[in-house]
DNA sequence: TTGTATGCGTTATCAC
DNA sequence: GTGATAACGCATACAA
């Protein structure tokens, strides 16, 4: 039975409730003597505060959440790790919810920010679309975007972001493929209608290397995952094994996740390729995770640890009245052994 | 500002604050005719309820927490997504909760359930001890333990549970091996202080397997993974470095989960090793990155779907007043690329 | 069918 | 130093 309540609490230990209340919160003046006293009754009872009655006193939770795009992303699991870690060590405890794949991520984060008065949110995964004005101004708690930003079509003192330039990455590795000599260049992303994803910007950016190489972009070099099997690794797989079919001259592929690339190169290897022999492969984000495969994939490195440290830092300075800050990390192109110079 | 609350919406409508609580809950009879106006009024402001007084008048809220230990495990990754899917299609918004290393995840859940009222709750991961049978009464909260169970210490209808029987898996892959024909069979695993987790079970069952097959149980073989490098890739990697070291006539190993195994592959790649053809790995859990490795990593296969959707019907029947069960489910020894019969 | 009044467990403002 | 007591926003028994 959790209910022992503070009235409880005042009446076992002989004092106003008041007096329980200054000892939980250490607020106010109480004598040595009564807050042994009442601490002894507390412990005693194991008594817990109610946090809803709290929250509810004063229009204001202790509570951050963390809502978070496709949870089993591999990408966002080392930053939910160090944001939880950093937001519990300022003595804030950590929701963590995840955003199902039809819902938009800030309509749901402004319901539950109202419904459990948060006093902080970050946003991770997501789109770029979607982003109001209006929907950041009915938010009205401090709000970082990790990974996404709003293209600038939002007030941007209205929330702070961290982000990487997704569309210079983009460019960038697909630049590395053709300074490696690579002309037949696949890409692989994820195809989400009408929503600006990091992985459109991802395409714009190889998009823009291609061109600006004087390489004639081809349709069929392009390859979208299938939606419905997921952005996982059996998505890299299979786009992969379509787009070895119908280019057979094709040198290098460039997916937009690691987790799509390992897909990749599995198909690739399992059609009797060799990496970086036959086909070069790289991803996007850097998890651990291409750095222990067979072979180590090369990659578009974010900082992760860094970008979630900002996040939780931008946050909880916008929660002491700081201003927001908008800011975009770099990225660093991990050069290991699955990309092979062309001739 | 989210200021706005039911006074206010029963000022705009020109009703009763007991009217527009009833369309809010749908409950008791309202007229159609006020009905529209009252939700006229919520949707032109956008008003949302605050939870935390409904929770506190309700003396319960409707929130189902899930804690887990190691949120980074990708073991979980599945499983939180289907128990966000499936917690959601029965109306309940789910809180996910990491639980850090040095916490004790019962005594977490119990705080943070009597702090709100969770009307259901989900535990991960964790340890097989410090599940008291006080400590369930004091949570007097529908529970589920997911992955680990209380080791009959506990009055079994304080709780649910949904395992697997560790040591007998443990057991089988070692017997796996063995009829493989290997004979020097390293174990990787993570060593916790006297705390009993699933690594240790498995462990006991290479043991009982080895004995079993009068096979001389080899300190050298076993092989417990730096704690300070966490659970990951990296541990993996390290601990068959030294694996490899003091054992050069080691033909196979068994890795207590499948990130381990990996780790263990990549450090016999680079150690020059071929797998399987000069070292054997089996991992254990059976996450899809095993599957996408090359090779393609033998494991024992934990069916994560059906554990999570277990989980989330206990949970939900134990909600509902019926009893509770104690689930132990089958893996499956998934025989692919990684392990090679000797002679 | 609708409105009024009470209490859920806290915190904080007062008097004492 | 301490103890009543009034909110916080909502649901509901009860009266109308």
């Amino acid at each position: 039975m959790g209910n022992i309540n503070i009235k409880d609490i005042a009446k076992l230990s002989g004092v106003g409730i008041a007096t329980v209340s200054r000892v939980l919160n250490q607020t106010g003046y109480v004598s040595e003597k009564t807050r042994k006293k009442v601490m002894d009754v507390i412990n005693q009872y194991n008594y817990i505060p109610n946090n809803n009655a709290r929250n509810l006193k004063l229009t204001q939770s202790e509570n951050i959440a963390l809502f978070v795009k496709y949870i089993s992303n591999p990408f966002f699991e080392k930053m939910i790790e160090i944001i939880q870690q950093e937001v519990a060590s300022r003595g804030y405890p950590l929701l963590i919810q995840n955003v199902d794949e039809n819902s938009d991520e800030l309509d749901f984060a402004i319901s539950e920010s109202m419904q459990r008065n948060l006093c902080g949110l970050i946003i991770m995964g997501g789109s770029y679309s979607s982003y109001t004005e209006a929907k950041f101004r009915q938010l009205g708690t401090p709000c970082v975007l990790l990974t996404v930003n709003s293209k600038g079509s939002v007030d941007p003192t209205l929330y702070s972001s961290v982000t990487i330039n997704d569309e210079l990455e983009g460019y960038r590795a697909t630049n590395y493929l053709i300074e490696m000599g690579h002309r037949k260049i696949g890409f692989l992303y994820k195809d989400v209608e009408n929503v600006v994803t990091p992985n459109i910007l991802r395409y714009q950016g190889y998009i823009r290397a291609l061109e600006e190489n004087k390489i004639p972009v081809d349709e069929k070099l392009i390859a979208p995952a299938i939606p419905s099997i997921g952005m996982g690794f059996r998505a890299g797989f299979q786009a992969m094994k379509g787009l070895m079919q119908r280019n057979p001259d094709m040198t290098a592929v460039f997916a937009f996740s690691d987790v799509l690339a390992i897909g990749a190169a599995k198909a690739a290897l399992n059609a009797g390729k060799q990496i970086p022999e036959d086909i070069s492969v790289i991803g996007f984000d850097g998890i651990e995770m291409a750095e222990f495969y067979n072979p180590t994939l090369d990659t578009v490195y974010q900082p992760a640890t860094e970008m979630a440290l900002s996040a939780v830092s931008l946050l909880h300075g916008m929660m002491n009245g700081e201003r927001t800050q908008h800011i975009v990390c770099d990225s660093v192109i991990m050069k290991r052994g699955s990309v092979k110079m062309l001739r």
